[in-house]
DNA sequence: ATAGCAATTGCAATGATTCGCAATAAGAAG
DNA sequence: CTTCTTATTGCGAATCATTGCAATTGCTAT
């Protein structure tokens, strides 16, 4: 994992915010389970190591650390958040419906609908880590039983 | 409104499904509220009319009217479902964060895009209904005070 | 008009998410 | 190391959303 506690820490400091263990806790839970994690899977992380974490401390935490940048989030197709850490480039995913993958979708390839968007209605997108959602290659081709 | 409840009625019960007093209430208020409406819209606009109509029936058939599409679904910003009424033409959405207004994008507007994303990843996205969020220009124009 | 099947509703319980507020504790300053 | 300020947590309650199940009631066929 590439992310460095020491610079974030600073960061947030220097903002006139704190760092605290749960936001830590929270923090690693999410570089730990990786992809698109929801505020319940962090929940169920944190709380085997630290029990007396709040429910409500995990879903202000996601939405703080996000606010700060340091999380980015992407609406699942079932209406839930799924964060991950934000890396330096934006990104956006293509996540499979039948099994659940997702790939990667470097931000260059919205780049051009958001910017006719601009052009043709004078809208400004800035959704920086869309999940389009459909059928991936194997899952389209795999026999339906 | 250009909704036919006859023809809606028809092809529900064709199907085996029941055409209730519930799911009119509903289907009506859908169209009454106009666009992106949300369950809990819904549900406070029949409770006026029908008061004993349940919560629960509300998003059931919210959920059911969007399978057999009489309604398409799209995800607001804050991660809430939002309803309307299904043309013959699916659409998108540009929604403003700042004024929430929202203006109607063909869907032609995303073929492109789709179809790069076939090319290029072999993934079929399959959304017909996405809302993209951003600035319109009178917001990004207006006094920030 | 009636009977019967099964789709649908209401209810109550459960889970997910947010909010107000008092208690706690990070971090700056002395 | 102690003090002070105030950002943050934990808790309880409120809100939003979903589910299982028994009771209801569309609708079809008689």
């Amino acid at each position: 994992m590439s992310h460095n506690m020491a610079v974030i820490s600073q960061q947030l400091r220097k903002a006139g915010y704190r760092v605290t263990p749960q936001r830590q806790f929270i923090l690693d839970a999410v570089c730990e389970l990786d992809e698109h994690v929801t505020p319940e899977a962090v929940y169920e992380y944190v709380h085997t190591i630290a029990p007396s974490l709040n429910r409500a401390t995990v879903y202000r935490a996601l939405h703080f650390l996000t606010e700060q940048h340091i999380l980015t989030v992407t609406q699942l197709a079932d209406g839930r958040f799924g964060y991950e850490l934000a890396g330096p480039e934006p990104h956006h995913h293509l996540v499979c419906r039948t099994c659940g993958n997702s790939r990667e979708l470097p931000h260059a390839a919205l780049h051009g609908f958001y910017k006719a968007m601009e052009a043709q209605y004078d809208f400004i997108i800035d959704m920086d880590h869309v999940s389009f959602f459909g059928q991936c290659t194997y899952c389209r081709n795999a026999p339906t039983t």
